[in-house]
DNA sequence: TAGTGGTCTAGACCACATA
DNA sequence: ATGTGGTCTAGACCACTAG
């Protein structure tokens, strides 16, 4: 019942959080898919061998952190980035007016490539380890808004390519979850007022020199490891970047 | 044991949930001061006949919503801006290398003033009510980083001069709650990238024209009451804006 | 040693969805 | 009617802090 504490500081482990540990295993395992129902509180408890309000505060915690959906009178769900709804966790650009328009996104490169010293550190990777370089453009109410590159570790993305990325529908995050198995439930950015360089302007239908918000930012999936490294520009003359602080 | 429901649909409200309004309810009465202990759980469920489990889950939510903060042994306390630690939930600008560095803000300007139609729309006032306003620049590691425009409703907040700002050592938001009794829980923010204008690129030393990052920020206090609309433009070639997708 | 929050249990009952 | 999550209770015991 009790956490060994090998050689560090004696932290005590209560049992709630050793089931949640063996319940995110399960989820990075692949036990339940997306969009599927985890087994009830009762079963969980009974196979576990604890008591219901146990695996309720584990489940709680999971929920809270975005991995689960708690749905009263029908189940605990394994959350997905397929509803729309979870969509805007981790799209926070908004149109001045209105409401959040859909968008599109078009690929204009996607290829195999080395990781740089920069990226490999993001990603946990080694300098020169196969990585999958995607440039693209989001199409907010048909107008070129943001200009994207994403570098993702080569191994969990193998068979990525531009025409995946093109027939599917819906966020690229939901493309990872349902093509490549990867979960992507938090991200860490940094945002910065930059100037469009020539290449950014033009695909944007800028002045050169315009001031473009910069996002960089690095993507994880369970047990916090890294598996996407974006670098975005977004004009925000007719969009802005919505945040709440806690 | 349960709400009324009086005319809208009939939303079941939980005892717990009660007893956090309740809590809440006393904090913006300011029954007990930040950085106070509040009263143990064992008796806040004598004092309002529930069980301790339920004020557990009432004080849970609390916490999770950084107006109070659990101390295991000690009590649970009612959460300050005095404390360092707290800072950086709403100081969200970090130096591109290096630790958090200290800052210093010095006001420029603190005036009564009249609220724009904008700013009453914000700050939930009609056009034409009495304001402060205030300009100041906020220095890290001696540089200029930071320009802001805040302002504020004039009424809870009269006897605000540029004396107190100056003598003022910490946050804002701390003052606010020490000398005002106004304590700020949450906030919503727009970023965008905007070119500096002369006045404000004279103040950080920089080029007209430098891409600055733009942020927009209502601030809340209990009750989800708008009590601070404050515009700020940041330069973010030595600093950036970190933010954490959940 | 006493007081506080933190964990865990067992059980009763409620709200909600579905068949 | 059944099964799911949600609430509430009462009590035992643990972890942490402080006098």
């Amino acid at each position: 019942m009790r956490s060994a504490a090998p050689n560090t500081v004696p932290t005590f482990q209560p049992l709630y959080r050793q089931i949640k540990d063996l319940l995110v295993r399960s989820l990075d395992g692949g036990a339940w898919k997306p969009g599927q129902a985890i087994p009830s509180e009762l079963e969980l408890a009974g196979r576990f061998g604890v008591s219901q309000g146990t695996v309720r505060k584990a489940v709680d915690e999971l929920a809270a952190e975005n991995m689960l959906v708690r749905r009263q009178g029908k189940g605990t769900f394994v959350a997905t980035h397929g509803e729309p709804r979870q969509n805007f966790r981790f799209l926070r650009l908004m149109p001045n007016q209105g409401e959040p328009a859909q968008y599109e996104s078009r690929a204009s490169e996607c290829r195999r490539a080395r990781a740089g010293v920069d990226v490999a550190r993001f990603l946990d990777l080694k300098p020169g380890d196969g990585v999958i370089f995607i440039r693209r453009v989001l199409f907010f109410g048909g107008e070129p808004t943001v200009v994207e590159e994403i570098t993702l570790p080569a191994l969990p993305f193998k068979g990525l390519t531009a025409a995946k990325l093109a027939a599917h529908r819906g966020s690229i995050y939901h493309l990872y979850e349902t093509e490549f198995g990867t979960q992507m439930i938090r991200a860490d950015e940094k945002l910065r007022a930059v100037a469009a360089d020539a290449a950014t302007a033009g695909a944007l239908g800028l002045a050169k020199g315009t001031p473009l918000l910069s996002v960089e930012r690095v993507a994880y999936t369970y047990g916090d490891r890294p598996v996407e490294y974006r670098y975005g520009l977004c004009r925000t003359d007719t969009h802005f970047y919505r945040n709440e602080l806690g």
